[in-house]
DNA sequence: CAATAAATTAGCATATAGGAAATATTTCCC
DNA sequence: GGGAAATATTTCCTATATGCTAATTTATTG
C-alpha cells in the first residue's frame, strides 16, 4: 500500500536556475588562493608541487595574467583540485559551516497513511541529502497500491523491528534491526512492516 | 584524538577524484569540437559568438595551443557551455535499478586509530552517498590533533550509546542515542565516546 | 621593534597564445 | 571531374604568459 508522493518530502532541493546566462565573473585567482592558503602552503611550496614559478602564482592569484589551460591543470595536479569543482560557481550549497542538531523525536512529523516520517534537519536548506526517521506501521497490508518511485538514490537502515523491503525487478527482502540497503530510487519500493509493533527506519535520499 | 586522513574512510569511490595524480589527458579541444559542431557551428560563427579568432579556435580544437583562461571563459558564454560540465569526466553513476542488503555486522571492516568502520553498501560503486557505522572506542582522549575535514556534507546519527561531537566554530554537543546531525563536513569535526562502553554511529557522507 | 618569513613586484629572456590574412582543404553543385 | 564557395588550417606578426633572479614590500613572530 505505499504510497503516493508525499511519501517523499521535499526532494525540491536546489539545482538553481540551470541557465548561466550570467556572465560570471569567476573569481579564479581568489579560489586558488583559498585552495592553497587551506592547504597551508606557501607560494614556494605550491611552486615545487607544481612546476610553476612562484611569480607565476602570484600573479595568478592576483589576477594579473590569466592562467593557460596548462597551468591550470598543473595547479590542479599539483594541489589536488578537482578541475570541475574549481570552476563550479559559488554552489548554491548549504550554507558552509553551518551544523544542526536534531534531536531524539524532535524532528518535524509528516504522517501519511503507511508512514509516519519524521524529518530530520530541516532547519537546513538546499542540502545534499534528506534524512528522516520512518515508523512503518504494524502489518500494513501486503498488497500494496504503487510503488514508490523518485529519482536519485536511497538508503535505508532498520532502526527496530522487522520488515519486508519490496523493490522492483527483485524478489521482497526481510530486513531486521542493523540491517542497511541501498538502492536506486528510481527503482519501485515500499516498505511492509513484519513485526507486531511498528518497525523504525532511517532513510536517506540523495538526488 | 581524532585524528588523520584515514578517517575518512574511501572518499575516494567515484570521481575518482580522491587524488587525481594521474596527467588526465582531458581532450579540451575534443571536447570543444563536438560541441561546436553539435551545434552547427562553423568557425566562423563560433568566431562570432565567441570573440575569439577562427584561427585560434582552430588551433585550440587542434590541440596546437593551450588556450587562456579568459579564451575558456569566451568560450563557454559564447557557445553556452557550462564550465564545470566541460571539464567533468563521462558523468557516471550507480548502476540504474540495483539494490545492495547489508545485513547488521557484515559490512566492510575498516579500523583506524580512532574509530572502527565498517562501511556499508561497498558491493555498488559509484554512490552518492557514503554509509558507513562507526564505533566510537570508549573515552577516547579528549585532546584531538587535527580536525577530520572534507569536502561534502554529513549527516549523523546515534545509535548507541553517548558521545559528544566536536565542531569548529561551534562548542561541542552532548548526543544520544537517536540523536542526529546534520553538517557541513569542510568544517572540522571529530567526535568523543562519552559512556563506559563505545558509542556506535551511523555515518553518511555526500559529496 | 627587530628579525624572519612570505608575498609581491621588477626586469629581462623565452615560449607560446591571439589575431589578421594567406593558404589549404573540404563541400557541393553543375 | 572541375570549379566555386564554404570551411578549416597554417603563416606571420604582435601580445602576453611563463621562468628566473633579485629587489622590495608586506606579514609573522618573538
Amino acid at each position: 500500500m505505499p504510497v503516493e508522493q508525499p511519501d517523499m518530502p521535499e526532494l525540491k532541493i536546489e539545482s538553481g536556475s540551470g541557465l548561466q546566462t550570467n556572465v560570471e565573473p569567476l573569481q579564479l585567482g581568489k579560489r586558488l588562493r583559498e585552495i592553497r592558503q587551506s592547504l597551508s602552503l606557501t607560494l614556494e611550496e605550491a611552486s615545487q608541487r607544481t612546476g610553476l614559478a612562484r611569480s607565476t602564482l602570484s600573479k595568478i592569484e592576483n589576477e594579473q595574467i590569466s592562467p593557460t589551460f596548462t597551468a591550470v591543470q598543473k595547479l590542479a595536479n599539483g594541489l589536488q583540485i578537482d578541475i570541475p569543482q574549481l570552476f563550479a560557481k559559488p554552489r548554491s550549497t548549504m550554507a558552509s559551516g553551518r551544523r544542526v542538531l536534531t534531536q531524539a523525536g524532535e524532528g518535524t512529523p509528516h504522517p501519511t497513511s503507511t508512514y509516519e516520517h519524521e524529518l530530520l534537519s530541516t532547519e537546513l536548506a538546499r542540502k545534499k541529502m534528506v534524512p528522516f526517521k520512518t515508523r512503518v506501521r504494524a502489518r500494513s497490508f501486503d498488497d500494496f497500491g504503487d510503488w514508490v518511485r523518485h529519482e536519485g538514490e536511497e538508503f535505508l537502515l532498520v532502526l527496530e523491528g522487522e520488515l519486508a523491503l519490496y523493490t522492483e525487478f527483485y524478489e521482497p527482502v526481510v530486513m531486521v534491526a542493523g540491517d542497511s540497503m541501498y538502492y536506486d530510487a528510481n527503482m519501485g519500493h515500499a516498505l511492509v512492516s513484519l513485526s507486531e509493533q511498528d518497525a523504525l527506519v532511517l532513510w536517506i535520499v540523495a538526488r
